[in-house]
DNA sequence: TATTGACCCTGTACCAGCTACAGGGTCTAG
DNA sequence: CTAGACCCTGTAGCTGGTACAGGGTCAATA
């Protein structure tokens, strides 16, 4: 049953010294230790590190994770705030995205038409200079 | 003409210490300095710490903005080498926003019906634990 | 003239979220 | 019995700044 690190990492798709990074900031537990000091990880470690990853892959900060497991390991609490964590979380994606998408097309008005000339008439720098213009 | 470091800072829409960093890490040159040891900037500062905000404003690396600035001095040499940064940088930002779009996506997918409920029965962490689902 | 207050200086430490060593120990297969 | 894969701790590095601490300078005002 029991996993060493190196297992609990490849079944999370994290490496090694994330664990660890992990288990020193607070997120995972410091797991028993097997007679030659190596940790040994159950189940719960294995759901625990798994929800992380997943929570972090879907862009949550790591203080929003410490957050959602708080929140998630008080079965009798309310909803609400895990569901406020998740909107405040996914109204900055929508913020980020349209920050996006304004640069990809001031990017895009900047890079039109390099024909390959002269670096002393390349419109990119003429655009991103425009004291000089 | 010659002004501090708060006025070029104010004048680009920069920090003070941003300003002295971008000289550290050796993008801005060293400027004289006044009796005082104050940094004293002419014309030819504000125009380059211009394009550095600038650039760094369009989402571009220091590093990019090393490389721009290098050939941007180069009068006589080839556009076609800063054509080719700003294909990547644009690139780069065309993946992210693919990446975030699909993030907001699975996002969503997690947030929905959640009707504040118990945490036990909350939606979200369902979600965000396949192992436990 | 003295003193405030806004500005400037250097140097260092800190932020997120890992990642990459260095310099060891342990375990397993051949 | 030895090679190699794994594990351990501790520390330093990455990006792109930001935030002090502990001072110095300068212009205006009382």
């Amino acid at each position: 049953m029991a996993t060493t690190i190196g297992e609990l990492a490849r079944a999370t798709g994290t490496k090694v010294e994330t664990v660890r990074y992990y288990e020193r900031i607070g997120l995972l537990p410091a797991p028993p230790r097997t007679g030659g000091n190596y940790r040994s990880y159950g189940a719960a470690e294995l759901a625990r590190m798994s929800f992380i990853r997943r929570a972090r892959d879907l862009g949550f900060s790591v203080e929003q994770v410490r957050a959602l497991l708080g929140l998630s390991d008080d079965k009798q609490g309310d909803c609400a705030s895990i569901d406020a964590i998740a909107r405040t979380h996914v109204a900055e994606v929508e913020r980020k995205l349209a920050d996006l998408i304004a640069l990809r097309r001031e990017l895009k008005a900047v890079i039109t038409s390099c024909k390959g000339g002269a670096v002393a008439d390349c419109r990119i720098i003429e655009a991103l200079a425009p004291l000089r213009g």
